[in-house]
DNA sequence: TGGGTATAGCACTTTTTAGTGCGTAATTGT
DNA sequence: ACAATTACGCACTAAAAAGTGCTATACCCA
């Protein structure tokens, strides 16, 4: 079944969106990586959700999985040509975040940004 | 309470992700929109979602909200110089998806991908 | 015999996000 | 009197996304 979309981005966003795939395609910008690689630059991430969304980018044709035939298993993801045409808007979100937070640790070099935890208090509340 | 990101992509994400944000800053890229006329650009999405979405875009400060002391009620959007930052990275997202489907519908501008349904079927459900 | 390895599947629960339905305000036109 | 208008809040439900805990594989090594 195909899906419609009424605007461009939307199909771009059921792509990249999610908390995952776009931090997963960052990390695959510059270099192949295993599982077990992605795993520790994101160390958030559940295996879980790693391989599931590993998958669902597999799908769509944005990384390639390469399978060695080996024990313990070895596989190495990729971007594919379509997933390297997302690089220039992938290399942007990453400026724009950088440049639009309130501060950045220098430890670990983790950003901070406002969060809206801090919105919609009542008076009695502040 | 400030969240911390351990990528920009991160925190960029958590502005513009979700199913409806990047849609509506895309169509407050060019003009300054009222409620209802964001409604009727985005028929599928709820009232409650529309006013919700711009809240938080508000909070983050990405859109200016201009409320027109009047009855009844007029409420104008606009990117603030934040959010017209994003201008760049919401045209690219728009490109992309549009270069990035199978198929284009005349009628309506409606654009399709192939999604996910079609996928981890078992032979007998297909 | 049993532990470590790297990847991933499965059933299940929790959390987050989105959608529904209904109520309100202050004024205009019928 | 009363409906229409426009934006939006609220309580509630439904659906989607993410997280947990456990299992398997197949080979190496102590």
């Amino acid at each position: 079944m195909a899906k419609t979309y009424n605007i461009g981005v939307e199909a771009t966003m059921e792509i990249i969106g999610g908390k995952w795939k776009a931090i997963i395609l960052c990390h695959l910008r510059h270099a192949t990586m295993r599982t077990s690689e992605l795993k520790r630059a994101i160390p958030q991430i559940t295996q879980k959700m790693l391989t599931q969304q590993l998958r669902e980018l597999e799908d769509d044709g944005i990384v390639n999985r390469h399978v060695y035939e080996q024990v313990p298993p070895k596989v190495e993801y990729s971007l594919t040509k379509r997933g390297e045409s997302l690089n220039k808007i992938l290399n942007q979100l990453c400026t724009w975040g950088e440049e639009n937070i309130d501060e950045r640790r220098s430890e670990g070099e983790s950003i901070e940004l406002r969060h809206r935890d801090d919105v919609n208090l009542t008076p009695s509340q502040q």
